[in-house]
DNA sequence: TCATGGTTTAACCAAATGGTTAACAAAAGT
DNA sequence: ACTTTTGTTAACCATTTGGTTAAACCATGA
């Protein structure tokens, strides 16, 4: 049947997500979008209205599956300092995966601050944050940890940065013999682990 | 006189690099650059072909600044690692001046590495690089680190990250009740020395 | 079978934007 | 003085690009 047939609606998805991600809101082309879909350009107005509505839709879905990993913070069942390990593993292998997604949201945050803060009061309703889950557990004697927040901008940035300037990294690396590629990673992994441990306290 | 009277031009490398830091090689507009410089857009033309090549200068001169920083590492009269220490205050001072400057890098190299890799070859004509002179301390027995490009990884995103996410992090931490501000950057490093002091060993 | 309404397209439009031209102004050279 | 070179401008041009329109397509229910 035609009517409830959303195929084309998830190829402009699929093809905006793709184009966005590379581009940019600004660089992205509406064209280009059309093209990877395979379809007409005046359907991608059909379905989303205009090119901010599209990529409001991506940039949230981004945003959402990016605040996602850190739903484990409230599993109470583990250990806390357990689940911080678990949440940084997680943490990596998303961003192994969607390797231009950091950069991305970064880029798109600070070009409209305003827009980012509307999406993460959406989909972070009811999710804890990392951040919170530190305060929380630091204050409640669970853990001890000389200054949460800056433990979290360290995790974070140790975290996220190696994806983002992963093209400085490289080429700096092969221009001294050496490489950063996924074995450098995988060690990046364990001081990570390590970086943890050192930091936080349990009491 | 008006032959040598540069100021025309400099005036419009100004004005081109605020528009470029603010929003990069495409989002720059020639005629906000030409406002900006108080002139006429033929003017820009005039002076510098295109766009591309009044890019190409800011963006060299912004690579030069970026790796300046780096010269340190071959003072000779210094400890080594009392060199990095310097490196890193520096580095650090750098980027509170220019905060925009780590994102403008990181947006520019990720969409033309071709151009970054010529410009480096430029700018860092001579210049040691904190890599090299790392790899070259451990090989001659001067300083024991486990793995330094591992090393070289997470001191650049520990202070890099901070600066280029700071939307992010003000955002996130204010949601939270604490501030991300100068303070907590203070705090930051101070916190960057310590790792630097455990992961650098002398001999 | 044919009318209906959601889906898709080709052609078009208006605005933005990088770049050019031709003319003029100001210095410098002679 | 006057000619040549350099600096500056307003008006214009070509292209790109997001967005619109009107017509065609096609599955479905009467």
């Amino acid at each position: 049947m035609k009517l409830i047939d959303s195929s084309t609606e998830h190829k402009i998805l699929e093809a905006a997500k793709t184009e966005f991600l590379e581009f940019g809101l600004y660089g992205a082309r509406m064209q280009n979008i059309a093209n990877r879909a395979g379809i007409n350009k005046a359907l991608l107005h059909y379905y989303f209205r205009n090119k901010e509505k599209l990529f409001d839709k991506v940039f949230e879905s981004a945003l959402e599956r990016y605040f996602s990993n850190m739903d484990i913070m409230s599993d109470n069942r583990l250990d806390f300092k357990e689940r911080v390990h678990l949440l940084v593993d997680r943490f990596l292998d998303f961003l192994e995966e969607y390797p231009q997604m950091a950069l991305f949201l970064i880029k798109e945050v600070s070009a409209n601050e305003a827009l980012f803060i509307e999406k993460v009061e959406k989909s972070q309703k009811g999710n804890i944050t990392l951040l919170k889950a530190l305060l929380e557990a630091r204050d409640s004697g669970v853990i001890s940890v000389q200054d949460p927040l800056l433990f979290f901008v360290q995790l974070i940035s140790m975290c996220t940065y190696p994806f983002v300037a992963k093209p400085l990294f490289t080429v700096i690396a092969s221009r001294n013999g050496t490489n950063w590629n996924s074995a450098a990673i995988k060690a990046m992994r364990t001081s990570i682990h390590n970086f943890i441990d050192h930091q936080l306290n349990p009491i």
